[in-house]
DNA sequence: GACCCGTGGTA
DNA sequence: TTACCAAGGGT
């Protein structure tokens, strides 16, 4: 290591020249003229950025800002409206607090966004990651972001060999040793551009690397096996049954989730408790069922899950006419039943 | 601190 | 096919 001091301008130099274009970011031009990015587009894109990739989130991003172009606009929509625009993105605790933020900065803040780390980091949704990164970026103040990218090349540059996440108050104290006092904003963005582009999780681009003078763990040869990290737990498999029930002219039997928990929120088919046994089959009606010739396979976070998918029609009370029903607005598990009850034969 | 919470791309 | 991984937050 030979300076501490001499990574940010590094980095800042080679940000000047590589920033990816995004739909959330300003260039330098709008930075020229005194124009920054809108807090409310930097909160959105951060929120949809938590464990999402920049591909998954462009279409979202880009819906949801021409769809409500204001935190007042998205205060004002209706819960099932968000949560189907949100439907595919997942982590969908992530949507309902994001409605919950937008109607407190709209009713309560008077539509204005907290301009520092602390207040922000008040609202729901918003954690020190995402608090870090709106009051660095929309607002100029020296914060210091820890995500995974952050975590990686600081791992990196430090050559720490102890493993996560044990290390993350020692990382948290040398990304704030790092973190400028002017640029802050760009700082945090040139530390995730360089982990998404250049200091990748695997096979990192060393040699196209700003701070490849600078990096330990490049010196002692071991960047890429950066960060270490505590083994993972496996993943156990649920199985259950799912039924798919829908009316001569098209209705279909859905049910919104309780807004805790997996899938908390969203609209779905009625299943099965999802169990390491098959459940005992059981449709919410007697009806003409058959089932899919196929299984659905999802895995989620912390288990794998299979459901056998049946289908029939019938008729009962709350079914969603199919003017009001679109298979978009399902998560995505629900997509593929879906999918899936199409090909169960008819009886 | 441990656990819960989605999804799609990649090797 | 499986396992890992990604701009984390809530409880």
């Amino acid at each position: 290591m030979r300076d501490v001091a001499d990574i940010s301008p590094a980095l800042l130099a080679w940000y000047d020249r590589n920033a990816r274009v995004l739909p959330w970011r300003t260039g330098p031009a709008d930075h020229a003229k005194g124009l920054r990015t809108a807090p409310y587009r930097v909160w959105l894109s951060e929120v949809m950025l938590q464990q999402t990739t920049v591909a998954a989130v462009r279409d979202y991003f880009r819906a949801f800002t021409t769809r409500w172009p204001t935190v007042t606009d998205l205060a004002q929509a209706e819960d099932g409206d968000v949560m189907a625009a949100w439907a595919g993105l997942g982590y969908y605790a992530r949507a309902r607090n994001l409605l919950k933020c937008a109607r407190v900065v709209a009713f309560e803040l008077g539509g204005e966004f907290p301009q520092t780390a602390r207040e922000l980091q008040a609202l729901p949704g918003i954690g020190p990651y995402t608090a870090a990164a709106i009051a660095s970026i929309a607002f100029d103040e020296p914060a210091t972001v820890v995500d995974g990218n952050v975590e990686r090349v600081i791992s990196r540059v430090f050559a720490l060999t102890d493993p996560l996440p044990g290390t993350r108050p020692e990382i948290a104290r040398l990304a704030g040793l790092v973190t400028p006092t002017h640029r802050a904003g760009d700082h945090a963005q040139a530390m995730m551009d360089l982990g998404a582009t250049i200091c990748t999780p695997r096979n990192p681009v060393c040699a196209l690397c700003p701070l490849i003078e600078i990096c330990e763990g490049h010196a002692q040869g071991i960047a890429a096996s950066l960060p270490v990290k505590a083994p993972k737990k496996v993943k156990p498999t649920r199985l259950g049954h799912a039924y798919v029930l829908t009316g001569p002219s098209g209705e279909v039997l859905v049910e919104r989730r309780p807004d805790r928990g997996l899938l908390g929120g969203t609209l779905g088919f009625p299943t099965s408790d999802w169990a390491e046994t098959l459940p005992a089959f059981a449709p919410p009606v007697t009806a003409d069922w058959t089932q899919a010739p196929t299984d659905v396979r999802h895995t989620f976070t912390h288990f794998h899950l299979v459901l056998t998918v049946h289908r029939a029609t019938g008729h009962m009370e709350g079914m969603l006419g199919d003017n009001a029903f679109s298979p978009e607005d399902l998560p995505t598990l629900m997509r593929k039943v879906w999918e899936a009850a199409q090909t169960a034969p008819a009886k």
